[in-house]
RNA sequence: GGAGAGAUGGGUGAGUGGCUUAAACCACAGGUUUGCUAAACCUGCGAAGGAAGUAAUUCCUUCCGAGGGUUCGAAUCCCUCUCUCUCCGCCA
C-alpha cells in the first residue's frame, strides 16, 4: 500500500512508477477522491463539534434541572446531516482503498527497467556447470527409474500436479530441510518457527497476496486460505504491532509446505515436479528498520546462495526487472539454479524487499524516538526444497541411474548414495 | 459441542449513561542529584486523521476486540460476530 501523502506530494513520480510495472496513471483520480474525502472530513468534524457541545450543555442544563429543548432540537438537526456526510465519507474511503489495494510496489531505482524475464539482468554467478561423460537425465527420469518417484498415483489421490515420493527420496526431501533449518538457524541468524498453514484474510491482505491474487489461493473453508508460502504467516506475526526498536531486527525461517493454484501456469511444466500445487519450502523473513532494509536484502540473499555453496551446485543470482517483479517488492534477486538434465537454470529462490508496503498494509510499526514508524519487511526462499530436490538429482546423478547425496547431507541421510 | 467468565493505550489494570478531557502502575524518553555493572527524584509519554500557521505550535474529530443499534449524549445499555480463559464432553 502507498502512502496518500506521497502521492499527493509527487503526482508525476508515482505515476511513471506504476507505468514501469504495467499501471494505468491513477493519481489524478486518486487525489480528487482524497480531496473530497478531506473536505467532507472537515465539514462533518466541524458539525460533530458543534453536537458535543450541545450535548454537554444538555447535561449540565438537565443536572439543573432546566429546560433545554432549545438544545435538543438542534442535535436533531444536525443528525441527519452528520449521517449523510459520515455515509460520503465512507463511501471515498472505500473508493480510495480499493484503489490503493491493487497497486504493486514502487521499484527501487536499482531495478532495471524490462518488460519480461528476457530483461532480467546477471548480478552474479557461482561456481561452473558440471561436465558428465553421459547424457544427464531430468530429475523425473531419474526418479522413476529407481521407482522413488511416482507422478501417475499422485494423481490418482489428488490430480495433475501432485507428486508422491518414496523411501530415500523422500527421506532426502526431510534430509534437505533439516540442513537447511540448521544452516539458517545456526550459521545465518535466523529463528525457527513451526506456523500454521492455514491463515485468514487479514493476513493474506497484509503480504499482498489478497485483494488482486485470490485465483492463485487455494480456500480451505469459509474463513481460511492454505499459505502459498511460509512468507505470509511469518510476515504477519508483526501485523498491527508497534514494535520497541531494540526488537528489530527480526528474522525468522520456517518449513512449510506451499499450496498454490497455478491458474495462470496452464500448460507449463507440466512434466516433472517443477510446478506443483503443493510444495515444501524453507523461508526467510526479516522485519528491519527502513535504512537498513538495502543491506538486509542482500545479506538475505547471501544466506540463501549459502545453500547452494554448500551443496556445491553451481547458480546464478538474476535482478528482476520491473516487469517480472512480484506485486509487493521493490527489488526482487532470484537465484536460477543450474540443471543439466534440463541442460538450463530454474529458479530456486527469490529474494525480495518489500520496503514498507507490506508494513503499511499490515500496519506494522516500530517506535523510534517517539515516534512510531512502518518497518520495512523482506522476504526470501532459503530455499524451496523441492526444486533443491531435482537440482540435486540432476547434478549428483551417475552413469548407472543412481544419485550421489552432497556432503553435507550425509549426516542426515545416513547414506552416501540413494541406494 | 455444552456451561460460565472475559477482551480498555507498548504491558499490567481502574472505570455501570454527562466532573473521564480514559485513573494508577510498569516499560520507554529527557532532566536533576548522588557517584559508577546502579539508585532516588522531577518531567514527558496511547493511536489514526482533519483544519490553521513559514514554523515551533494551536484547535478539532475518531478510536476502549469487530460490526450494527438505542440515546440530545455510550468504554459504560441492547443485538450480532470474532478471539481468549475456566470447567465438562469428544479427540491426535
Amino acid at each position: 500500500m502507498h502512502s496518500i501523502n506521497y502521492i499527493r506530494e509527487n503526482p508525476i513520480e508515482f505515476d511513471n512508477a506504476m507505468k514501469v510495472r504495467g499501471e494505468k496513471p491513477l493519481s489524478s483520480k486518486i487525489i480528487e477522491i482524497d480531496k473530497i474525502k478531506r473536505e467532507t472530513q472537515t465539514v462533518l468534524q466541524n458539525l460533530l463539534a458543534e453536537r458535543n457541545t450541545l450535548s454537554k450543555e444538555i447535561g449540565i442544563l438537565k443536572s439543573k434541572n432546566q429546560n433545554a429543548n432549545d438544545q435538543i432540537n438542534k442535535v436533531e438537526d444536525l443528525k441527519t446531516k452528520i449521517n449523510s456526510l459520515k455515509e460520503l465519507e465512507n463511501i471515498k474511503n472505500n473508493e480510495l482503498n480499493s484503489i490503493l489495494m491493487n497497486l504493486p510496489n514502487i521499484a527501487h531505482k536499482s531495478v532495471p527497467n524490462g518488460k519480461d524475464e528476457s530483461e532480467n539482468t546477471l548480478y552474479r554467478k557461482w561456481g561452473t556447470k558440471p561436465k558428465f561423460n553421459f547424457q544427464p537425465k531430468v530429475h523425473y527420469e531419474i526418479g522413476e527409474k529407481l521407482g522413488l518417484i511416482n507422478f501417475e498415483i499422485a494423481s490418482k489421490l489428488s490430480g495433475s500436479r501432485f507428486v508422491l515420493l518414496k523411501k530415500q527420496i523422500s527421506k532426502l526431501e526431510r534430509s534437505i530441510a533439516n540442513f537447511m533449518l540448521d544452516k539458517h538457524t545456526e550459521d545465518n541468524g535466523y529463528t525457527e518457527y513451526s506456523v500454521p498453514f492455514l491463515v485468514k484474510d487479514d493476513s493474506l491482505y497484509g503480504t499482498g497476496q489478497l485483494p488482486k491474487f485470490e485465483e492463485d489461493l487455494f480456500p480451505a473453508g469459509d474463513h481460511h486460505w492454505l499459505i502459498p508460502t511460509a512468507e505470509v504467516p511469518l510476515t504477519n506475526l508483526v501485523r498491527n504491532e508497534i514494535l520497541n526498536i531494540n526488537q528489530l531486527p527480526i528474522r525468522s525461517t520456517s518449513y512449510t509446505p506451499c499450496f498454490r493454484s497455478e491458474a495462470g501456469a496452464a500448460g507449463k511444466d507440466t512434466r516433472g515436479m517443477l510446478r506443483q500445487h503443493q510444495f515444501t519450502k524453507v523461508e526467510l523473513v526479516s522485519i528491519v528498520e527502513p535504512q537498513f532494509s538495502e543491506d538486509e536484502l542482500e545479506r538475505m540473499l547471501v544466506c540463501a546462495e549459502s545453500i547452494l555453496k554448500d551443496l556445491n551446485i553451481h547458480y546464478r543470482v538474476m535482478t528482476l526487472c520491473t516487469g517480472d517483479m512480484g506485486f509487493s517488492a521493490n527489488k526482487t534477486y532470484d537465484i536460477e539454479v543450474w540443471l543439466p538434465g534440463e541442460n538450463t537454470y530454474r529458479e530456486i529462490s527469490s529474494c525480495s524487499n518489500c520496503g514498507d508496503f507490506q508494513a503499511r498494509r499490515m500496519n506494522s510499526r516500530y517506535k523510534s524516538n517517539d515516534k512510531n514508524i512502518f518497518t520495512h519487511t523482506l522476504n526470501g526462499s532459503g530455499l524451496a526444497v523441492g526444486r533443491t530436490l531435482i537440482a540435486i538429482l540432476e547434478n549428483y546423478q551417475m552413469e548407472d541411474g543412481n544419485v550421489e547425496i552432497p556432503k553435507v547431507l550425509i549426516k542426515y541421510f545416513n547414506n552416501k548414495t540413494l541406494f
